[in-house]
DNA sequence: AAGTGGTCTAGACCACCAT
DNA sequence: TGGTGGTCTAGACCACTTA
């Protein structure tokens, strides 16, 4: 066995280890009893991309290589990518190689834009930044952003139309702590979405979100920004984005006219 | 090799079979080319699951024993049930076996009800049924159950209360072709969730939904069974349940009052 | 003690991509 | 042609449950 740096062939916890590897102390990262070896290997592939030292768009070592390098077999290295690729860290494309994932258009309007048309066609809206302030957390936002009230924050809002029309009207939260730097004019003229810029300027990974829906009825503000009238039915969007370890990095409240748009919900495969 | 009945070594496009296999012409089932053969395994495990021949709740064989039945190697048998656990077709249990999952309670309230407290909390909720009628489909109802309009659809509406207070009208629509005797008694007096009265007498096991979310102002049947005002903000659902090979079994539309409750979504991991 | 699923190994050949 | 991921094999030992 030529491996480099054989995790911890330790505990007794684990699947059997090669005999000639009974004794050796875990040389780099030390597996905890009762945490399999592709959870470990799999941390710290999480720690390899979240450290920085696998860019987002980058192609990580071949498989071959990372079994090496971890000292484990192809299969228990391939067990803790594809737990990787299924929550969208990393894509696998066949003779090429295996990328990180890069926040593009087609992964935002795939995975966190949920308003589609009533005959369920998903348009890309074009987005109007109508508000970069800095303030301090509320409650809500803070409890939120898991973050203590009064600490300063971002907010923006923008209004996003679909086929010129005005159909959302977000509202987004953000740690000043977390986004170093951030700027109006960052913001306002980014040639990509926004969770792009998180990854890129930030090194932010937005990897999921969690949603609370509600019907409200239209406040002036509400109303004058999406063309309804006051006390209209709209729908309110509470979102929490998450990135590794299920940390919270952006809070946002957004108000959708549906009247010719819904939110689509597709409760799918292996939630 | 004593394996029983090999799938099929047929084509040249799965990976290597034993040299021994070159020639034995498929037995029971033939692969198709280009489809892997942990896809053909599973595709057979599920016949055996709608067909009835695992019912639901029952333990299935073993994997060293699936494994010899199909004439795959345990890997490869792993690999295929791995799939319909992630689609909580069949249910994993250590030391004890592997179960086809049933739809009781618990299961209904995790993955099919979305309706949590302001604080997130998830109660069960107590279910009133206020209509079970025969009729014809209109427009709407055939579009979404895969039926012709006018074809003959049983209907039922329920209240849902959540600590004594409605908060959730269901209208659900389900053609009458795929529940042959439903009758108002078995709907009213089932000991058990909707879903597993589908799943015990009629063989049919919701897997998914999808589902369409809109704010309506309430209209004076909704207004009046929701104990809201005519005009008030309500959260329209309008859900599609999903069995194997994605066929609509049933078309609910829900109409909840958000003001002290709302809507979950946690498009969490792997979706 | 026997049987089940859970983890792990050390390979093999195949399909695909870039050169 | 060489390298990548995709599939598959034939085992092993471990952890857990049940009897």
């Amino acid at each position: 066995m030529k491996k480099a740096a054989p995790i911890s062939p330790s505990t007794s916890t684990a699947a059997r280890r090669p005999a000639r590897e009974i004794a050796p102390p875990s040389l780099s990262a030390a597996a905890r009893p009762g945490v399999p070896l592709y959870k470990e290997v799999r941390r710290l592939m999480v720690d390899a991309v979240s450290s920085g030292e696998w860019p987002p768009a980058s192609a990580i070592p071949s498989e071959k290589v990372l079994a090496s390098r971890f000292g484990v077999a192809m299969g228990t290295l391939r067990k803790a990518v594809d737990e990787l690729v299924a929550e969208h860290v990393l894509i696998r494309q066949q003779g090429r190689g295996t990328f990180v994932a890069r926040h593009d258009r087609a992964r935002l309007m795939f995975h966190f834009f949920h308003i589609v048309g009533a005959d369920g066609s998903k348009e890309t809206p074009t987005v109007e930044l109508h508000a970069f302030a800095r303030g301090r957390a509320d409650a809500d936002e803070a409890a939120h952003l898991g973050i203590a009230e009064g600490a300063p924050v971002f907010r923006i809002v923008n209004i996003l139309k679909l086929v010129g029309v005005p159909v959302i009207m977000d509202r987004i939260a953000i740690a000043q702590a977390r986004f170093p730097g951030m700027t109006l004019t960052a913001f306002r003229d980014r040639p990509n979405t926004i969770y792009h810029l998180y990854q890129n300027s930030f090194g932010i990974t937005v990897l999921r979100t969690a949603e609370r829906l509600r019907a409200v009825a239209a406040d002036a503000d509400g109303a004058r920004s999406l063309g309804v009238k006051t006390g209209s039915p709209l729908l309110e969007i509470r979102r929490t984005a998450l990135t590794f370890n299920d940390e919270p990095v952006e809070y946002r409240r957004s108000l959708v006219n549906t009247a010719k748009h819904e939110y689509f919900s597709d409760l799918a495969k292996t939630v």
